[in-house]
DNA sequence: CTGTTAGCGCTTTCAA
DNA sequence: TTGAAAGCGCTAACAG
């Protein structure tokens, strides 16, 4: 990049200035810098010109008028809860790195569980002309009818399957899991497992306690089931507070999340002045500072990599080809049990 | 929203297509649904025609089609080294909140902490049409000289430093808070405290490694600095694995950030079973699970969204105003201490 | 009060 | 091997 005369940085040029620059069509430019000058027989000293001049000065092609002009964006929308959660965080970053792999850009909203603002992320993305669109949706299906034009964008929902989507729909095995976690804590502590359950309404939250229901019943103990609302540290807090003031500390709990659990284990170790080392405690979603913790954890990891490959690729197959892909599909957990002096 | 008598759902219309269905032209059209019916003073048979139109089959208003004639595309772009990093994700989060309050999308890309990454993720995003450009960057600023037209994007920089910049830059105060959070963890063991830092290089890890040796030198301890290139978990942990290598656990131990702290708690937890109750620790960043374990925690609370709101402010006011804000913008960081049985 | 027109920068088709 | 022209859906300026 050269720096002119007057000490100006013109920055870089469109096909258009380009043409005037070296005098040849837009065409012509056109062919050059999208690599098909071997296929138009571009004579190679225009080519060596053109290319020269680009060298030069830059070039920015004005994906904008592209997209007027192709129908395509070559851009994909994200909608989720809250892009601050770090189990959306990994999917926003795990689905960011497949559309740049793939020359497309990710554009992202948050819903913070709001039907209402839901809504407007999606039309928002919709009217940027998005070509596929990626929701973890607070709404059901239905609402999401009638939003598209011809097809178009393409559309998947991931992280929660609600009953009868017509839409592709990419989530974990949460009630599998659910219940391979139920079933290993019990079998631990020889008893009775709580959940400290947060939005139970929500589609995987009800199949994670559907999983706790089925592994306490097969095991022959109580389900006890504590519900809140909000998904949040907080919130945890409050129940086992609410809990603790009802009788002891439980042997072991089970958390809908690693906000649950948050709470739970910070009003816990408030209470106790540290966290009783032969509490057991299982939870979905990982975090290394778990493995610094005196307690013996299990965790179901969901695979946000799968996941977002999944989703990624439904997208892609409606997309290029038009066609729509299988509407289930479920993404494996993986238990890890850490620590426990036990 | 019908349901047309095949039974297709027609899905939202252009404003050509509106104008062609109620027999007005685009210009009426467009008057009436951007809300300027008053101030064209519109015939009110003539607005209720369209409008119920409108809410019958839906609109959706070509974003790109507007951004091409506007040269404004009501996009901002923000370029990080790694979505997933919770810093970053809070700050995304933050940054996509103010955006979607000003009828704004972010479009979102990670540098990985690889310069030509980032250069392409910056590029990217230019030819989308950003307006603004928010970026963490991981290249000195000379190398984003040239890249714009006309000034366009504008463009801020966060979280990193570096040296006559000419860019406005926002960033915590780093150096700062390390000095408080060293002289503090001195104070409490009366002795040195040793420093886990990742990344030296970087503009922010510098100011905290400056701040770190400040302190000490007050004190009058020895600063103890062990440096890794990488800020990841696995490099924490390697660290402290070859520190304790050659002697005993420290007393205190301060890291450079969350990353840092999880592999070296990890490592610790690991060795000695549990985390022994008297070491001192120092972080950058919080977590809620610190809380939850049984030793003493100091953390520097960053402010992201200060930070994204200081960015934001300067962003607009050079979209806007086309005035330059100053370089220079320190958001403070709030000093955090938890747990101690000490 | 409403309509017409001329582009924005690109791709596409046709012509030379 | 290169060029000219039309048009994507919108906005903006002007004309009635």
């Amino acid at each position: 990049m050269t720096i002119d005369d007057a000490g100006r940085r013109p920055g870089p040029k469109t096909l258009a200035e380009i043409a005037a620059a070296t005098g040849f069509s837009r065409t012509t430019v056109r062919f050059v810098v999208a690599g098909e000058a071997e296929r138009h027989r571009i004579k190679a000293e225009t080519r060596a010109r053109i290319e020269a001049y680009v060298a030069d000065h830059g070039l920015v092609v004005d994906h904008t008028a592209r997209s007027l002009r192709t129908r395509r964006s070559e851009a994909i929308g994200l909608v989720v809860p809250d892009l601050a959660n770090p189990f959306f965080a990994r999917l926003t970053a795990e689905l960011e790195e497949r559309c740049r792999a793939s020359g497309r850009v990710l554009l992202t909203a948050s819903s913070h569980e709001d039907p209402e603002r839901e809504g407007r992320a999606v039309t928002g993305l919709i009217e940027r002309g998005v070509d596929g669109l990626v929701v973890a949706p607070c709404r059901p299906p239905a609402a999401f009818r009638g939003l598209r034009r011809e097809g178009r964008p393409a559309l998947v929902m991931v992280d929660r399957a609600y009953p009868a989507s017509p839409w592709p729909t990419v989530v974990s095995d949460n009630e599998a899991s659910a219940f391979r976690l139920t079933r290993r804590l019990i079998e631990i502590v020889r008893g009775p497992v709580e959940f400290f359950c947060a939005c139970p309404a929500l589609p995987s939250i009800a199949a994670r306690l559907a999983g706790y229901r089925a592994a306490a019943r097969v095991a022959g103990v109580a389900p006890a089931v504590l519900t809140t609302d909000r998904d949040e540290v907080e919130a945890g807090a409050r129940l086992i507070a609410a809990r603790l003031a009802t009788g002891g500390l439980p042997r072991a709990v089970m958390c809908s999340s690693l906000m649950m659990l948050e709470g739970v284990l910070g009003e816990v170790a408030h209470r106790f002045k540290r966290v009783p080392a032969d509490l057991v405690v299982g939870t979905f979603d990982h975090h290394p500072l778990l493995e610094a913790l005196p307690i013996r954890i299990l965790s179901v990891r969901q695979d946000e990599a799968g996941i977002a490959e999944r989703a990624f690729a439904c997208l892609i197959a409606q997309i290029d080809g038009g066609r729509r892909e299988a509407i289930g599909h479920v993404v494996e957990g993986r238990l890890v049990e850490r620590g426990g002096a036990a």
